[in-house]
This record gives C-alpha cells, sequence and structure tokens, in this order.
DNA sequence: GAATTTTTGATGTACGTAAATCAAAAATCC
DNA sequence: GGATTTTTGATTTACGTACATCAAAAATTC
C-alpha cells in the first residue's frame, strides 16, 4: 500500500494536523518540527494522492479561450478541440468559457482579454496577434495573478507564461529541406504563400523556409511572398495570378491557412502533378489533395494536442507548479499520402 | 455544481442505495424502478466522479510487460518508458511487472506468457513473436479473462484486445516515397537491410518499401535484401560489403534496428554524403547522424505513446470499457534534420 | 516566574462514490 | 390470504486529503 498522511504522522511522531500544516505549508510549524516531518515523506516517498486532494477542495478551474473566427478550417477544427475539452470538463475539473474574436483584429483581441480578465478565471489561452496594444492586455492579466498561454500563435515580448505551440522558424525549415530535395533537378522558381505578414508564425515560418532552401537547393530563385489572410477565395486568386505569370513555376510553399484555395487553383488549372506543393494543416481538404498528389507533403500540428497541453499548464500555473517543458513541446508533424492517420482530422 | 449520486437519487424518488445498485449494475431492482433511475441521470447529466470512485474502490490494476532483451537502443528506450510508467503507478493506480526473455525466441516468449498468467494480472501488454505456440499462450490469457495487448510487434491470428503499434506496410511506404523523391535524378541501385525476415514488422515494412517505389520511382532496381539481425556489428558488415560491391548505390533503406553499424559503415568509407540513408527509430546515435547529414531521413514510433497507450487499453478492458480506436492508433513519425524533438529521445 | 505568544495535538466534517448490512415494503406464488 | 421471494430504503463505513476549531503544551518575552 502507497503510504497516506496518516504513516507520515505515524513516522516522525507528530500529529496529523502538523502533517497537514507541512504538506500545505500552513503557518505555526518550528523549524524543527518541519524538517522531521519533511524527513518522514522523503524516508517514505510519500505523493500526494491528487485525486483524493482534488476531491476534499473540491476544486474547479474556470478558464477562458480566446480563438479566431474566420473562415478557415484549421481555426474551426481547433475550436471543436476546445468543444472537447469543455465536453471533458467535468473529469476535469475546468469551466471553460470560449470567446471569439474576428481574425488579425488586435483591438478586438485586447478588448476580449480585457473582456476575459473581467471574468476572473484561473488562466486564459490565446491565439495571439503581434501588437503592442496585446502585449498590454496580456500584461495587465498577469499582473492579476491570471495564468496566461499562447496557443498556435505566441507573444514573445509579452510575460505570458508558456506558448502551446510549434517552433516556427523550425517547420520552415522543414518545409525548406523538403522543397529543396523534392524539387531535384528540376528548374524554375519557388512561390510562398502567406496569411499575413503581421503574424508571428507566418513570418518565422518564411525565415525558416528561405534559410534551408538556400541549404538544400542553393541558387534556386524565391518569387516574393504574397499574403492571402488565410482566406481561400483570395488565396486562389493569387496562386492563379502565379501560375499564370510563371509558366515554369517548379513549386509552391503555402505557409497559412486558405489552402483550399490554393488546392483548387492547382487543380483547375491542371498544374497540380507538375508544381510540387507543400502547405501545413492536415484538414479533410489537404487530406485529399495529398492523397491525390495534389499536395507533396503537408505539415501540421495536432491541434488537439496544442488544447490539451495548453489545458494542463493552465491548470499547473493556477497551482504554482512547474511544468516539465520537454513534456509539452509541440511537434511537427509531417505526413506524406503513405503516413496519414486513419481517421479524418 | 455537477449533480451526484444524491441528486439522482432525488430526482428518480428512490432511495440511494437504488441509485448505486443501477450505477454499478447490482441485481435486485425492477426494470421498471431502473429505467426512472436512467431517466434521472439522464435529465441531470450525471457523470461518475472518477477520482471519487477510484478513492472509494481503491483499485489497482496489476499489469505485466513482456520485453525482449537484446543489445538495441529502441528496445532499451521502450524498457525506460515501461520503467517511466512504473514511476507513475502511484498516480495511475498500477502495479508494473517486467518480464525479459531473449529476442526472437517464441519458446521462451510462450513461456513467459505462462509466467505472466500465473501473476493473475488485469493485463498483459507483449512484443509479440509470430509463432503458433505464442498465439495460443495468448489465447490463454485471454480465456482466464485477462486483457492483453501486443506492442510494437503484432499478433494477429491470437485474440488478443488491441495493438499498439505502428500500421509497418504504411511505414515501408513511406519510406518508399521519401526514397523514390530524395534521390531524384541520382542513377544507381537502393538497398535494402532488415533485421530478420522472421519477425512481422520487417516483412510488412519490406513490402510497403518495394511498393511505393515501384510508384514514385519506377525502373529503379533494388538490391536483394540482406538481413542484420538488428545486430550493430553485423549491420556494419553486411553495409560495407554493399558499399564495395555497388560503388554507383544510390540509398539504403534500414528498416530494422542497429542503425549505429550502419552509421559506421557510411561514415568510415565516406560514403554518407553520397548515399541517401533512410532508418527507423530516433536513438541518440540516429540523432546525430541525421543532423550531420549521414542519415537523410527517420521514421519514428513514439515508444512513449506506445507504452502509455497499451496501459490505457489494459486498463479500459479490464474494467470492460470500450477504447477509441483512433485515439489509440500510433502514428509513423518522420523526421528531417529541421522537425528533431529538442531532448534527445 | 508569571504572562504572552507560538507551536502542536485532538477531533470533526466535508468531498463523491462504493459497498455492505438489515429492515421494511412490495410483488409474486400457490 | 398467508407464505415466500424480490425489490427498495435507511444507514453506516471507508477511501485519502483539506480545512477548521479549540484545547493543551511548549517556547519566548519581560
Amino acid at each position: 500500500m502507497r503510504p497516506t498522511v496518516h504513516d507520515i504522522a505515524a513516522k516522525a511522531g507528530v500529529s496529523l494536523a502538523t502533517v497537514d500544516r507541512v504538506l500545505n505549508n500552513r503557518p505555526g510549524v518550528r523549524g524543527v518540527t518541519r524538517d522531521k516531518v519533511e524527513r518522514a515523506i522523503e524516508a517514505l516517498g510519500y505523493v500526494r494522492d491528487v485525486a483524493a486532494a482534488n476531491l476534499a477542495k473540491s476544486r474547479i478551474y474556470p478558464l477562458v479561450f480566446i480563438l479566431p473566427e474566420g473562415d478557415n478550417t484549421f481555426m474551426r477544427g481547433l475550436a471543436a478541440e476546445v468543444e472537447a475539452a469543455k465536453a471533458r470538463s467535468a473529469v476535469e475539473r475546468t469551466a471553460i468559457t470560449v470567446l471569439s474574436v474576428p481574425a488579425f483584429d488586435a483591438p478586438a483581441l485586447a478588448q476580449a482579454l480585457e473582456e476575459a480578465r473581467g471574468l476572473d478565471p484561473a488562466g486564459v489561452a490565446v491565439v495571439a496577434i503581434d501588437a503592442t496594444e496585446v502585449v498590454r492586455a496580456v500584461d495587465r492579466l498577469r499582473e492579476d495573478g491570471i495564468a496566461v498561454v499562447t496557443l498556435v500563435s505566441d507573444l514573445p515580448g509579452s510575460s505570458r507564461d508558456h506558448f502551446a505551440g510549434v517552433d516556427n522558424v523550425a517547420a520552415g525549415r522543414t518545409a525548406g529541406t523538403l522543397m529543396g530535395r523534392f524539387l531535384g533537378g528540376r528548374e524554375g522558381p519557388v512561390a510562398v504563400v502567406a496569411g499575413s505578414m503581421l503574424v508571428r508564425d507566418h513570418r518565422d515560418r518564411l525565415e525558416g523556409f528561405g534559410a534551408a532552401m538556400a541549404e538544400s537547393a542553393p541558387g534556386r530563385r524565391l518569387l516574393p511572398v504574397v499574403e492571402g489572410q488565410d482566406d481561400p477565395g483570395e488565396v486562389d486568386r493569387l496562386v492563379s495570378n502565379l501560375l499564370a505569370d510563371h509558366p515554369d513555376l517548379a513549386g509552391i510553399y503555402s505557409l497559412g491557412a486558405g489552402n483550399r484555395g490554393l488546392i483548387a487553383a492547382l487543380e483547375r488549372t491542371g498544374r497540380d502533378k507538375t508544381v510540387c506543393a507543400i502547405a501545413h494543416e492536415l484538414t479533410p481538404h489537404s487530406r485529399t489533395a495529398l492523397l491525390s498528389g495534389t499536395l507533396d507533403a503537408l505539415l501540421n500540428q495536432d491541434a488537439g494536442h496544442e488544447v490539451r497541453s495548453a489545458i494542463r499548464v493552465l491548470k499547473a500555473r493556477a497551482d504554482g507548479l512547474a511544468v516539465i517543458g520537454a513534456q509539452e513541446r509541440i511537434r511537427i508533424e509531417i505526413f506524406l499520402k503513405d503516413n496519414l492517420p486513419v481517421d479524418p482530422a
């Protein structure tokens, strides 16, 4: 049987109340006594039964998720994962509120953060936009003792506790290496389609992509980045133009969302088999395009992992506990048509 | 506040004891009453507080892991993950026993399964070998009501409850597609190094690799498979011979373990930059080789995920609960030098 | 050494569920 | 309608921790 508080009390020769005072560092214990108890804890290898502790505390963690609105599948998938977490809230002792804000709208996001603050939650998870007013709003939350985790897109200048997302420079590098190697001897320039250069993750991916391309395909020409606002229609228009302007286009790296537009443009023009296309995020559309060969590779961040990780970190921070960084690191997944997970993500 | 058993009792107009009888389907409840209670549960949206339930039951799950001995890093990593799970057993209410058996030894494995049966555990996780006596031993465990999960290597003919491992045909296909595309215009044959064609996962990988290579690099010559017994020394010898015999060798796919030998042979002969090498399993050695460019890509199955998934499935099966197949599916990870996780696996 | 403050002990209740016991009520059988 | 069986109720204890209260003991101050 694993040791309990009673065993510690017996071993240390003190009362249960004193053990409780030490365990929950309540005041009124002499240093000598505290040491005695701590030695007993050590000797017995006691670990607090969290289930029993939570039961006794009947603690719940009120959390707020702030997500962007908008017509792109990845963010809708992220929202779905938050809903799934909500369904688990009874088990996980969380109470999750979701706030939606217009995409790429820093003032609206800052306002939503203020609204979240009004709800006095234990923690807030937010898909960040890199703007000073957002940084200020996050810092205000932290000053109120509210834990903050950035989700998918980080906010490095702020005092956020943690970033639940991928290393986007590395993701861009990965795409660059794949593109360079997949192109092989093929001639022609490579295009890059982003959502918006105002968002940090897109800037980071571009940086990584450029660097890795320079290594794996030195001398290859990169066309100037075009920005599709993560909107399928806009991406379709931009890619169609690129294909028309560059009959020898060898590859396209789409580092943002709105890939339905990319896929549509490639397939409509019949260039899907000759242009090497690498994109981000596994969705039903991108999955189909990967299987048909329109897309050559797909980089992915697991939205479910990110949401679950964010919740774990927020809970830990609310309790003032440390998190194991390595365990909460989100991986950059590479999918080819051959290693797709069976269920549509 | 979320509803409790008391709320159900009040709502249904029955006693607490009756609610308990329904919830834990104990006998002695009329159909009418049972319905009344179930409607109340439904109406209130009651979900059992697992923490409280486990506390009350003070249930533990005795589990047995059967792992092969042998000098290869992957299996040692797997064993380390089981140890890590053992360290968590207080929290997870498990009691894990590990049995070691000689590698590739079916009679010894069957005997270990019998030994596990003698321990009367709730479940057994085993790295399977494809042999009739092993199938029989697994079936005997199942007849005794003991849950069985195969780990890493499956046993399709048996009555095992679940396989915690990757789809190895798909893994081979993934390697084949990568190899075909990475080779690009380069000439020369491609070699395949396996551990043993007697093991199912290696046969599966070879099958997938051949099929995908035929698609992505039609006409490319595949050399006959050589078998290195997952032993670094033997692999080194075999690869050295291959390199000597085929000065124009374009690629090597190592689908088993013992990659230290592969890496050593490539680097010693200075062919590490000209031969495209794809291997399995992320280890400190393969990680270094990927970063230095000796290996071009690495396929991986996350041993930690596999062990944790096996435990979840065994616990669920011991309680007669269903598992969500999709959630327990182990992914085939692709690593390039750019998307390696930060901590050495 | 008396008064004060600090530390410790003893004890009880609560969290939500499991499981057991015994008595009471209701249904069923003949 | 009485005997028997089945169903239901009432109540208690337990799991391991948190937290509060009050009394007793020890240490500290002057």
